[in-house]
DNA sequence: GATGAAATTACGCCTAA
DNA sequence: TTAGGCGTAATTTCATC
């Protein structure tokens, strides 16, 4: 489950390429990396049966949605026991206003991505939602001014394994 | 830029469709909606017109890539002035362990969500890519036990604007 | 690689408000 | 008059051989 996929030169051209655009199609990957367009086709399905892609995600825009205000709740859950977080996680994932949610070692417990329509919606969620409920001990709301994206995730650089067999 | 896109029921219905399944097809799109899938298509080009949906992303594993270890680096940077914050993002944006960077309000400026080999790597990174900068303050490293994705984002429920004009 | 099947896309027409 | 929906046909993409 957690095993390495063996990748080449070309599945890592055409990772790279699928992340910067996932609708990329075969036809302009095939001419990117120089094979034919069912080859492509036959990689990306061996990646994709591999599990290392799990799938196609919509990016939206939150703030065309109405939901202009982006934070970060740091929360503590206490006592941190199964049959508390379970319940926490499954109402929190629920919740309209989550993106993501993070479980963390440190001192806050859980990390999670919200957008709301304003300051006053994020006090309501953040009273009504987290502070309301008794296994919350703590929440620290942090504002998001901006997000960004980073680059193609890809393997480890390999520092060259040498050359003796 | 921010303003909000004008949305039908039918529109929210694809929109949910899509962010379970960015590469559900019109023809399913259609069956689920009860219309053509050429007025799919109408609907969706509308939607990445306006702007609310911007693209199309892959949803990669990590591990799978033997990047089997992932945290949260929150990091102050320190005089928190442009000259040095800009030259920061960037930097740390084209690092090959980054994935998501946001800028803060509170204690912390920044935090990084980063994918790594081990806990080797993780400190090599704390290390060599961020606490040797002299433009940062502080590092606080937590490591992420387990990350969730949660449900589709829509817009806020309206309450009901009342029956008046 | 090639080929049939399927999906995507653009366009013109139609209906209803 | 206009916005939205439909159907069709050309093109592209998919999946199997």
């Amino acid at each position: 489950m957690t095993e390495s996929v063996r990748l080449d030169p070309v599945d890592l051209e055409i990772l790279r390429l699928l992340q910067n655009d996932a609708r990329t199609t075969y036809r302009d990957l095939a001419a990117a990396v120089g094979l034919a367009p069912s080859t492509c086709l036959d990689r990306v399905t061996r990646l994709r049966r591999s599990g290392l892609i799990l799938g196609h995600e919509l990016r939206l825009d939150p703030a065309k949605l109405g939901r202009s205000v982006e934070a970060l709740l740091l929360v503590q859950v206490r006592p941190h026991r199964r049959d508390l977080i379970d319940p926490f996680v499954e109402r929190v994932r629920a919740l309209p206003e989550s993106r993501s949610l993070f479980h963390l070692t440190g001192p806050d417990d859980y990390l999670v991505h919200v957008a709301v329509t304003g300051t006053a919606d994020l006090q309501r969620l953040v009273l009504d939602e987290f502070t309301s409920r008794k296994e919350v001990a703590r929440v620290e709301t942090r504002l998001i001014f901006q997000h960004w994206s980073c680059g193609p995730l890809l393997p480890p650089q390999e520092p060259g394994p040498g050359p003796a067999g």
